[in-house]
RNA sequence: GCUGGUGUAGCUCAGUUGGUAGAGCAGCUGAUUCGUAAUCAGCAGGUCGCCGGUUCGAGUCCGGCCACCAGCUCCA
C-alpha cells in the first residue's frame, strides 16, 4: 500500500498502520506536533487508519485546522475538569473559535473567577495524565441512551436534530465523554499552555427565545512562549483601544447623561472636520451631489418606508401638534423625496445623492461599544438611483471608491455578500438578480468575496466590507445595498429610452460607514498616531527658557496662517519634560527654540518617532510640512 | 434587553474582620531659566455612581436603580 504525504515524501507502510505510526516513522520531531490530519483533504485524527490511496497531510497548531482541532481538544479538556469539580453541570457546545475556545454550561452553580483558578489547576491535572482521545461511532438509540442516562438534555436535543444519515460520534478522554464530531488531539499531553480567559452569558444556540447559558472562554498554545506572547499582544491591544486614547487625547467623550451618544471634544472635531473635509473632495470626484434632509419626519414617511413597521423598536418618535413623527434612523427616505422632487430621463442616471446624515438609532443599551456602536450617528451616506443595467458598472464603481478611501489609511478589508433572509420582501428572482449583479462586480474587479447566508437586509442583497485594523480585529465600516423595494413603494419613476415610466432601483451605500466608527477604527489603526495630515495637533512648539516665549508665538502664528495646527507648551518645564509630554500626545512634529534657534529665525525640528531632525529655518519647516500634508501619506 | 463583573480626586490605583478617606501623575503657587522622554518644595482637590435599608456608626453589609466592562442578541 502506497501512502503519499504531501511535504514529507512518500512512505512504504503496511496496511492498517495508523497515520500517526506512518508520521512517526517519516518525522519523529514533527509527529509529536501533528494536532490533526487531513485525508484527502478532509480533517480527521491524526489516528486515524488510512486507506489504500489516501493522501495523507498532516497539520500543526501553525496550520489553521491543526489550532482549531488544537483548541477544541482543550474544550474538551476544560469540560472535563468542570464536570469533576461541579458534577451537576450540563453541556451545551463547546467549539474552537480563532484565538481559543469556548464551552456553554448550563449548571446550578455560577462560575466565578476563582472557579476559573480552579478549573485550571484541574486542567493541568488531566493533561499530565497524557489521556488520549478516543473516538467511536455508535447508532442514534445507543447515542440518545448513553447522553439520556446522564440527562445531558443539550447533547440530546443535538442528536436529535442531527440528519437521518448523520455519522454520530463521541470521544472519550478518561473519564469523561462527549458528543463531537471530531477531529481530536492525539493526547492531552500535547495542550502545554492555556489560560482561561473568561465568564460570560450565551443563550442556547444563539437565540435570545433559549436559555441562557455560561459561557467559559480559553485560550490554549503548544507552548508556554506561545501563551506569554499572546497575552502581551492583547495588552497590546488594550493600549490602543479607542475608547481609552480618545479619552487620552482629548478626541471624545461619554457621559453618564447620555449613554451612546458621544460628545466630540475640540481634537476629535478637528479630526472629524478633516475627515469630513476629503470625504467631500472624493465624492466631488466620483460625481455625487451633496445633500441634506430633515431630522425629524411625519409617521406617514415611515410608514410608506415600512420602518415603521419593521424598524419601530429602534427608533426615537415625538409628538409634534398631535401627531406621530420618528427622528430619521436611516437617511434613505430623505434622499427619496428628494429624487421626487422632479421627473427624472434616463439620461441623468445614475443619480447619485451623497449626505452626511445623522441618524439616531434606539441601541440596546447592551450593545453599546465606545465610537464603534453609539446611538447618534453620521453616516457618510449615498444613495444612487439607477436602471437595473446599470447595477454591475455602478457597484464596480462603488467598490473603486471604497479602494480608494481605504488604501489612503492603509487599511485592508474582506467583503462578505450576505443573502435573502427569511423575513425579507420582494420576490426571489428578483433577490437571485440582485445578488448576481453583486457578486458580478465583485467578481470582474478580480477581488474575493465570502457569503453570508440569510444577513441581506428585509429589501436586498449587500456588499459589506469588513475593515481590519492593525491587530486583525475587523469592523464592519463599507457597505453596499441593493434596494428593489424602495423606489416602488415610494412610485418613483424615471422615463426610459422609449419614453415609458420605469421604476429605478436603489443603492444605499456608505464608506466609512458612520464617522464615528470610523474615527474608532482609525484610532485603533494609528494606536492614536495620526498621520500628519489628520493630527489634530500638527506641531508643538517648546520652549528651552521663558526668554523665548514671544518668539515661540510668532512662530505658532506664522505656522497657522500657513495653515498648520500648532500648539505652543511655555510652560516653565525643562525641555525634556515637554518633549516628553508632546510625545505621550503623540503629536507629529515638535519644534525646539532656544536661544540659537530665535537668533537665526529658525526651530530645531523633531519628529515623532524619528527624534531630532536639526536646524531649519521657518520657511523650510513650513514648506516640509505643507508638502507632507497634502501628500496624505502615512509616516 | 439578557448573563457575569466593575464603579473611591481629572487619570492610574490603595483603603485590613463596618469606626468616619490615602498615594503617584496631572492641576495651582513659589523657587529654578535649564538644550531633546519626568527640577525641587508647597497648596488645593473626593456628600467613596445614585437612592433606600441594616447598624450607635457604612467606602466597606443588604436591596433597588444608573453607568461602564466582557460576552450573547443586534448592528454603521
Amino acid at each position: 500500500m502506497r501512502i503519499e504525504i504531501k511535504g514529507y515524501g512518500q512512505v512504504e507502510a503496511g496496511e492498517g498502520l495508523p497515520a500517526i505510526a506512518i508520521l512517526k516513522e517519516t518525522d519523529k520531531d514533527f509527529a509529536k506536533k501533528a494536532c490533526v490530519v487531513l485525508v484527502n483533504g478532509q480533517a480527521k485524527d491524526v489516528s486515524v487508519l488510512p486507506q489504500e490511496g489516501d493522501t495523507l497531510e498532516f497539520l500543526t497548531f501553525d496550520d489553521e485546522a491543526g489550532a482549531h482541532t488544537f483548541h477544541h481538544s482543550t474544550a474538551h479538556i476544560m469540560a472535563q475538569a468542570i464536570q469533576h469539580l461541579f458534577p451537576e453541570t450540563k453541556f451545551g457546545i463547546g467549539p474552537a473559535i480563532k484565538d481559543g475556545f469556548y464551552y456553554d454550561v448550563d449548571s446550578p452553580h455560577v462560575f466565578t473567577e476563582a472557579d476559573l483558578a480552579a478549573i485550571e489547576k484541574e486542567m493541568t491535572r488531566i493533561v499530565k495524565q497524557n489521556l488520549p482521545f478516543r473516538r467511536e461511532e455508535l447508532p442514534r438509540q445507543e447515542a440518545l441512551a448513553l447522553f439520556g442516562e446522564k440527562e445531558e438534555i443539550y447533547k440530546v436535543e443535538l442528536i436529535n436534530d442531527l440528519p437521518e444519515d448523520a455519522v454520530i460520534s463521541v470521544y472519550r478522554q478518561g473519564d469523561y465523554l462527549d458528543l463531537c464530531a471530531g477531529p481530536h488531539l492525539p493526547s492531552t499531553a500535547q495542550v502545554k499552555a492555556f489560560k482561561l480567559m473568561s465568564l460570560a452569558g450565551a443563550y442556547w444556540r444563539g437565540s435570545e427565545k433559549n436559555k441562557m447559558l455560561q459561557r467559559i472562554y480559553g485560550v490554549s498554545f503548544p507552548s508556554k512562549e506561545q501563551l506569554a506572547d499572546h497575552l502581551y499582544k492583547l495588552e497590546e491591544a488594550k493600549k490602543r483601544d479607542h475608547r481609552k486614547l480618545g479619552k487620552e487625547l482629548g478626541l471624545f467623550a461619554f457621559r453618564d447623561e447620555a449613554p451612546g451618544f458621544p460628545f466630540y471634544l475640540n481634537n476629535g472635531m478637528t479630526l472629524r472636520n478633516t475627515l469630513i473635509e476629503y470625504w467631500r473632495q472624493v465624492h466631488k470626484k466620483w460625481d455625487y451631489l451633496e445633500i441634506m434632509t430633515p431630522q425629524i419626519m411625519r409617521r406617514t414617511l415611515w410608514e410608506t418606508s415600512g420602518h415603521w413597521e419593521h424598524y419601530k423598536d429602534n427608533m426615537y418618535t415625538t409628538l409634534i401638534d398631535g401627531e406621530d413623527f420618528a427622528i430619521k434612523p436611516m437617511n434613505c427616505p430623505g434622499s427619496i423625496l428628494v429624487y421626487d422632487l422632479e421627473p427624472h430621463s434616463y439620461r441623468e442616471l445614475p443619480l447619485r445623492y451623497s449626505e452626511l446624515g445623522t441618524v439616531h438609532r434606539h441601541e440596546l443599551s447592551g450593545a453599546l461599544h465606545g465610537m464603534f456602536r453609539v446611538r447618534c450617528f453620521t453616516q457618510d451616506d449615498a444613495h444612487i438611483l439607477l436602471a437595473k443595467e446599470q447595477i454591475k458598472d455602478e457597484v464596480m464603481r462603488i467598490t473603486q471608491l471604497f479602494d480608494e478611501v481605504y488604501s489612503l489609511f492603509g487599511l485592508s478589508y474582506t467583503i462578505v455578500l450576505s443573502t435573502m433572509p427569511e423575513d425579507h420582501i420582494g420576490t426571489e428572482a428578483d433577490w437571485e438578480v440582485a445578488t448576481n449583479a453583486l457578486a458580478d462586480a465583485i467578481a470582474s474587479l478580480g477581488k474575493q468575496y465570502t457569503i453570508n447566508p440569510g444577513d441581506g437586509a428585509f429589501y436586498g442583497p449587500k456588499l459589506d466590507f469588513h475593515i481590519e485594523d492593525s491587530l486583525g480585529r475587523t469592523w464592519q465600516c463599507g457597505t453596499i445595498q441593493l434596494d428593489y423595494q424602495l423606489p416602488g413603494r415610494f412610485n418613483l419613476d424615471f422615463i426610459n429610452s422609449k419614453g415609458e415610466k420605469e421604476c429605478p432601483v436603489m443603492i444605499h451605500r456608505v464608506v466609512f460607514g458612520s464617522i464615528e466608527r470610523f474615527i474608532g477604527v482609525i484610532t485603533e489603526h494609528f494606536a492614536g498616531a495620526f498621520p500628519l495630515w489628520l493630527a489634530p495637533v500638527q506641531v508643538k512648539i517648546t520652549t528651552i527658557t521663558d526668554r523665548q516665549n514671544e518668539y515661540a508665538h510668532q512662530v505658532a502664528k506664522k505656522l497657522e496662517e500657513a495653515g498648520i495646527r500648532v500648539e505652543v507648551d511655555d510652560r516653565n518645564e525643562k525641555i525634556g519634560y515637554k518633549l516628553r509630554a508632546a510625545q505621550a500626545e503623540k503629536v507629529p512634529y515638535m519644534l525646539v527654540l532656544g536661544d540659537k534657534e530665535q537668533e537665526a529665525q529658525g526651530a530645531a525640528l523633531r519628529k515623532r518617532r524619528e527624534g531630532d531632525l536639526g536646524f531649519m529655518t521657518l520657511d523650510d519647516i513650513i514648506r516640509r510640512l505643507q508638502e507632507e500634508i497634502a501628500s496624505k501619506c502615512n509616516d
